[in-house]
DNA sequence: CTGAAAGCGCTTACAG
DNA sequence: CTGAAAGCGCTTACAG
C-alpha cells in the first residue's frame, strides 16, 4: 500500500524512531558525516528509504543557510529573446550556486500580477523586464533588477539599455551599402525610444524621412509578416527597413518572400536583439545585437549588491548596456 | 552608509526591538493581520523598512508550509523545444501555486552533473529529459519524472513517447502526396527509435529503402544544413525526407535553399516536435508535433502523485504520449 | 561512536 | 490590542 496524501510527511524523528537511534544520528548517517558506525548508518538509510523520507528543505535551509534564489520575470518565454537570456542567467547564477525560478507572465494581466506576487514571495530577488505598474504592488518589497524598463531607480536596480550606438552602427552600415530610404516598423503608436533615435539619426545624417517611412505593427512574427506586405504597397521605393526587434524582422523576411521582394537586393532588413533565430532563416538576419551573457553578468552583480544591503537609490545600482551590429545576410 | 555584506541580515527580532514591540506584533503588522493598532502597525512598518528587513523565507516556509518547487531539467534552453515546454510547465505549475526552477545542463558533462545535484537539493521533484547515467547519482533520492528517457520505471515516474502513430501519419501524408523515396536524417550512428520505426513503416508500406536512404548528422541547425547538402549529392532522386527533429529540419530547409532545391516541389521535408520555429521559416515546416501543454499537464500530475507518496514502480506513474501531424508548407 | 541541549527565524494558538 | 510560550524540522556544538 502506498502512503495516502492525507498523512503527514515523514520527518527525521520518524526515521530515528524506526531505526532506534536519535535524530542527530539520522542526520549524520544521511548526510555522509563521520562518527557513525557502518551498521548504524545502514540501518538508518534502510529506515529512511522504507519510510520514503525526504528532508524538509525549509528546515534544512533555516539551519544551514541557503544560497539565494532569483526570480526571472519574462513577458512570454516563447519570445525567443527570453530563453537566451534565461539560459545565460541560469548559467551565471549556477556558477555561484544560486537558483533561478521562472516567472512567465502570459497574456492575462490579472494573472500576470498573481504570478508575479507568488514568485516574489518565494525568491530573494527578481530580475526582468516588467511594466511600470507591476513594481508598485507585487514587487514593492522585493529587491529587483529592472531590465530596460521604466527606470524608477529610486526603488530598484536598473540596467538601462542605450540604443543609440547600435542604431547608429546599423544606419552607418546601411548608408555605406547604398541605402538611402530607410523605413522603420515600430511596435506601438507612441514612438518608442528606438524610433525616436531612428528619427534623430536620419535627420542627423540628412537621410530622407517622411511620415510614410514609419509603420506600426504588433511586435510579433505575424505583425512582421503583415508589416512587410503593407510596406510594399505603401512605400515601394524603400530600400531598407529597421524592425522593432528580431521577431518582427523575421516575420518581415517571410512577408517579403511571399511578395517576391528580394532581401537584401530589393530591400535590406535589420532587426534588433541579435537572436539565434536570426541565423535560422534565409537570408540570415542582420541585427543590432545585445550581449545577453553580459546582461546576465550585470544582473547577477546587481542582485548581489542588493542582497548585500546596497539600497536604491545608489549609483552602483544603475548600469547601462549597448548593442553591437551583427552583420549577416539581410543587410 | 549602507549595511556591509559582513553584517548578519536583520531578523524579526531586530525590527521588534527597533519598534519597541514583541516579535509577534511585528508578524501581525507586516502580514496585514488584524489586531494591531494603526499606529503600532505604522511604527513597525517604518522600523522594518528603515532596517531593510526581509523575512527569512526558510523560516516562513518551515512554519507556514510551502507549495512544492519543481526543477525542470533541460539539456539546452537554446534548443527551442525547451522554452515551449518550460512555458507550459510554469503555466500549469503556477495554476497550483507551484514554482519551477530551471536547470540548464549545458555542454560540459561534469558541470551538468554538478548543476543537477545543486538543483535536486533545492526542489521537491525534478522533471525532464535526462541521460540514463544522471539518474544514478544526482537524482537517486529525488522524486523524478523522466520525459521520453530511458524508462527505468522502477526508480521514477516516466512519460514515454510513442513515435509510431506520428511517424505513420507523416508517411501516409507523404505517400498520398506522391512521394515514394523517403529518406531519414538521424541524430546518431546507432539507429534511434524514430529511425527504427521509419524503417519498419517503409517496409510495411512497401516503400523503397536502401542504406543510402539514411543519413546521420548532429541534431543541430547546422547539422541539418549540412545533411541537406549531403543528401543532394548522395541521393538526388529522394523526394521526401524525415528529419530527426524540427531544429534539424529547419536547418535542412536552409541547406536546400542554398542548393536551389525547392521545398516541397523538389523534396518534401518533415520534422519532429512541432516547434513554433517551424512557422517562422519559409516554407513553413510540416512537423510531427507533440502537444507540450498536455505533456506539462501529465508531468504535473505525476509530480503530484510522487509527492503524495506513490512510489515507483507503480503503473500510475507510467504514461504515454503520442504525436499529431501538423501539415504546413514543406510537405 | 552516540545522544541531550540549544537554536536557526518565523508563526500559531493561548493568555491577558 | 499585545506579549509569553510552544513548536515547525532540521543541524550544530557539547558531553559522554
Amino acid at each position: 500500500m502506498n502512503k495516502l496524501s492525507s498523512s503527514k510527511p515523514t520527518t527525521i524523528n520518524d526515521v530515528a524512531r524506526a531505526a532506534g537511534v536519535s535524530r542527530q544520528t539520522v542526520t549524520r548517517a544521511l548526510n555522509n558525516m563521520p562518527d557513525v558506525s557502518a551498521v548504524t548508518r545502514e540501518r538508518v538509510i534502510a529506515a529512511a528509504s522504507a519510510l520514503n523520507y525526504r528532508p524538509n528543505r525549509a528546515a534544512q535551509g533555516l539551519v544551514r543557510g541557503s544560497k539565494p534564489t532569483i526570480g526571472l520575470v519574462v513577458s512570454d518565454l516563447r519570445n525567443p529573446y527570453y530563453p537566451e537570456l534565461a539560459s545565460e542567467l541560469t548559467r551565471k547564477a549556477g556558477l555561484r550556486g544560486w537558483s533561478v525560478v521562472l516567472c512567465d507572465l502570459g497574456d492575462d494581466p490579472d494573472d500576470a500580477h498573481r504570478r508575479l506576487e507568488t514568485v516574489a514571495q518565494r525568491v530573494d530577488a527578481m530580475v526582468g523586464h516588467v511594466a511600470a505598474g507591476e513594481w508598485k504592488g507585487a514587487l514593492a518589497n522585493t529587491p529587483t533588477v529592472v531590465l530596460d524598463g521604466p527606470s524608477d531607480s529610486a526603488k530598484h536596480a536598473v540596467i538601462a539599455i542605450d540604443y543609440e550606438p547600435g542604431i547608429r552602427a546599423a544606419i552607418d552600415h546601411l548608408k555605406s551599402a547604398g541605402c538611402s530610404r530607410i523605413a522603420m516598423v515600430d511596435a506601438g503608436r507612441a514612438p518608442s525610444i528606438r524610433r525616436q533615435i531612428y528619427r534623430r539619426l536620419l535627420n542627423e545624417y540628412g537621410l530622407q524621412w517622411s511620415p510614410d517611412s514609419e509603420l506600426v505593427a504588433p511586435d510579433t512574427h505575424d505583425g512582421g509578416v503583415r508589416a512587410a506586405a503593407r510596406l510594399c504597397k505603401q512605400n515601394p521605393q524603400t530600400d531598407a527597413v529597421l524592425a522593432f526587434n528580431d521577431v518582427m524582422a523575421v516575420g518581415m523576411l517571410k512577408g517579403f518572400a511571399r511578395a517576391d521582394v528580394n532581401v537584401p537586393s530589393d530591400i535590406a532588413v535589420v532587426g534588433i536583439d541579435g537572436l539565434d533565430i536570426g541565423t535560422l532563416v534565409t537570408p540570415e538576419l542582420t541585427s543590432i545585437a545585445i550581449d545577453k551573457a553580459k546582461l546576465a553578468d550585470i544582473a547577477i552583480e546587481l542582485v548581489d549588491a542588493l542582497l548585500d544591503g546596497v539600497t536604491p537609490p545608489d549609483e552602483r545600482l544603475h548600469r547601462t548596456a549597448t548593442h553591437t551590429l551583427a552583420v549577416r545576410e539581410s543587410a
